[in-house]
DNA sequence: GCCTCGATTGACT
DNA sequence: GTCAATCGAGGCA
């Protein structure tokens, strides 16, 4: 029996295609991201600074790299901290062994959450990837506009445009 | 084999 | 504002 540990996501980051110098999905598919190649539904946990873990949800087609980083999250144990995407793999017990989990069937679960509204989501640049030149400054970090728990609430993002999501 | 650096955080000046 | 912690993946020879 395990404990079981939830949180609303509030902050993500967006990682496509094998041409995106900031994803690791860069490297190609039999790198550390090889998971990214495979089909959607899965999970990509990967190690920082010898220390830290990064959440990612695979989310594009087989055999195309893509994926999206939790950066965020509120947790339903008021007591955690979630405002970061390694304090989101601590507040959720997420290590390298959940690297490659069917974020379907195993016990690593991705739930529907209430609705945002548009007109609340925040768009800006991704954060910490500089060196990726160009690909630094897409627009491809979406968050929760004014909740508590966004990892860098300071920055102030364009609201989102509707006509962008398809 | 060796070297550099990172999708970060928290402590400190 | 600056900086250390800490280690594996990736780049290069």
């Amino acid at each position: 029996m395990h404990e079981e540990r939830c949180g609303r996501i509030v902050e993500v980051e967006a990682y496509i295609g094998a041409d995106d110098r900031a994803s690791h999905a860069r490297v190609g598919r039999k790198g550390r991201a090889a998971i990214m190649y495979g089909p959607a539904g899965f999970a990509y946990v990967f190690q920082v600074y010898g220390m830290h873990f990064c959440f990612n949800v695979v989310t594009e087609r087989d055999d195309f790299p893509g994926a999206v980083l939790v950066r965020a999250i509120e947790p339903a144990d008021p007591t955690e901290r979630g405002s970061g995407p390694a304090l989101v793999c601590r507040a959720l017990r997420i290590t390298r062994v959940c690297d490659g989990m069917d974020l379907v069937t195993s016990n690593l679960l991705i739930a529907d959450a209430p609705e945002v509204a548009d007109t609340d989501v925040r768009v800006g640049p991704r954060v910490g990837v500089d060196y990726a030149g160009e690909w630094a400054g897409r627009p491809w970090r979406f968050w929760v506009a004014n909740s508590q728990h966004v990892s860098r609430p300071r920055v102030t993002g364009t609201t989102l445009d509707p006509a962008m999501l398809g």
